[in-house]
DNA sequence: TGCTGTGAAAACTTTCACAGCC
DNA sequence: GGCTGTGAAAGTTTTCACAGCA
């Protein structure tokens, strides 16, 4: 598509394809590594590799973003930096909290990929007041019952939850009436928010699951059991599951995630 | 992203597409949560809405597996927890040791979701001497000098890496070399791995940035309708439930909308 | 009647392969 | 010669829509 007429890259042909975008930070981490060993250029070539992607992705890619290498040459490992940044939205500050600060969420607020990247953690929140004012990472955790307040006061519009599964519905409904608009979930539930909330999952436990699939296949190559247990005698149709069919989301680009409704 | 080099012409594979295999772990999850509450059968619909997809997703993802359904009536829930489980490998009991033992690795050590599915804790792994001997989550810390001697014995096929990133590749050579065929990678950085090795990835950053590609696509748009900044403070913790909607992406409507990207 | 199972269409993503510029 | 940028082909995933069975 987007036949001829591609002259100006300028920064009005929005319409890069998921898969791209998650792909991305990808080769920006690939490419300030390069920043920072002084290298001034990179192949589509080398930086595929770095990247741990092929080269014709790669340069489809960015493609999407504009014309930004140069033939016979390749493309300037700066101005590249600036440009994925940018279309990232990683030249301005983004304000974060991180909600519940167990083991999970101390790791996160003491993980170098936030700050180094555009992200900085405005707050640290949890609900055991024990938990109040100790500092994690050198900031202090603060009272849930703040949450609204810190959100508002900072601006706040990105948030993590690493809380119990149990409360982290509460917490996110919290989250989104007061203003945050994306959601980084690591609490094994399905989340459900109102439209225009972004919501992205990252489950420990999906990932390991997905890895024991293929750890299966290369054990058994030779199908041994394949019989199943029996049918079973069919049950009368139970308590309905308190459905509210209307929704459905889907979207997401490489591995699955989506939110949903949940049955209350 | 899966590097599963999973290619099977031969004999009658089942070939599951991966985007199903990546999605099974969510219906496990959803399943186990009903019979837990004892319903003995759930449709397409309910169960897709508790797992977060559609409902024509679930039921093509099913197809893939056989026809464990009833028309008209449903799934057993429990017929399909097993059958599921059974899919990826879960009804065998899979030892993993995690290496690294920060506060990630903590995390994911007193992570229930490991145990509840199949996975076990072999062992914890840091090259600290001073964490040597340490219960974390109850299971005492080894030496990685002791890593080889760990994996023979046990025989774990699973490793999970939460160390620094600088010496990611090192433990990642040594847990191949010691016989891990699968990897679970915290480290941000890129793992190269024989063929025959799989390596899935978790990088919190990314999932940020993506984030905040959206995030930043919300802020630009509105061309007049859109929920202004709900700068409402203290928001009543009274759950929305009204207006709640499948949450998504920023763009893609409720059905059949017209998903494609938002003009910027 | 209600809901699964599934071909077929549509949408999206990756890969190929080569024209075009340095 | 070397390497980018990109149409077009190939492959994968999602969605539609309905036949068919309990």
């Amino acid at each position: 598509m987007a036949t001829g007429r591609t002259h100006r890259p300028a920064t009005r042909s929005r319409g890069i394809p998921e898969a791209t975008v998650a792909r991305l930070p990808l080769y920006l981490r690939a490419l300030t590594a390069l920043s920072e060993r002084s290298v001034p250029t990179v192949s589509s070539e080398e930086l595929a590799a770095a990247a741990g992607v092929n080269s014709a992705k790669l340069r489809k890619d960015f493609s999407y973003l504009g014309s930004y290498g140069t033939r016979g040459v390749g493309y300037d490992v700066e101005y590249l930096v600036y440009q994925i940044s940018r279309e990232l939205g990683l030249t301005q500050d983004w304000p974060v909290v991180i909600v519940g600060i167990g083991n999970l969420g101390a790791a996160l607020a003491g993980y170098g990929g936030f700050a180094s990247r555009g992200f900085r953690v405005a707050a640290l929140i949890d609900a055991d007041p024990a938990m109040t004012g100790k500092p994690v990472a050198g900031i202090p955790v603060q009272h849930s019952d703040d949450l609204e307040k810190i959100i508002a006061e900072d601006g706040v519009s990105i948030g993590v939850i690493a809380t119990p599964a149990g409360v982290a519905q509460a917490v996110c409904d919290r989250l989104v009436a007061a203003g945050v608009t994306s959601i980084l979930n690591f609490a094994p539930t399905v989340l459900s928010v109102p439209d225009g909330v972004d919501v992205r999952k990252v489950d420990l436990s999906i990932e390991l699951q997905i890895l024991a699939f293929h750890e299966q296949r290369k054990a058994g190559e030779e199908p041994g059991d394949e019989q199943p247990a029996p049918p079973q005698a069919a049950a009368p149709v139970a308590p309905p599951v308190a459905t509210r069919t209307t929704a459905e989301g889907g979207r997401k680009g490489p591995d699955g995630d989506v939110p949903a409704v949940m049955p209350a």
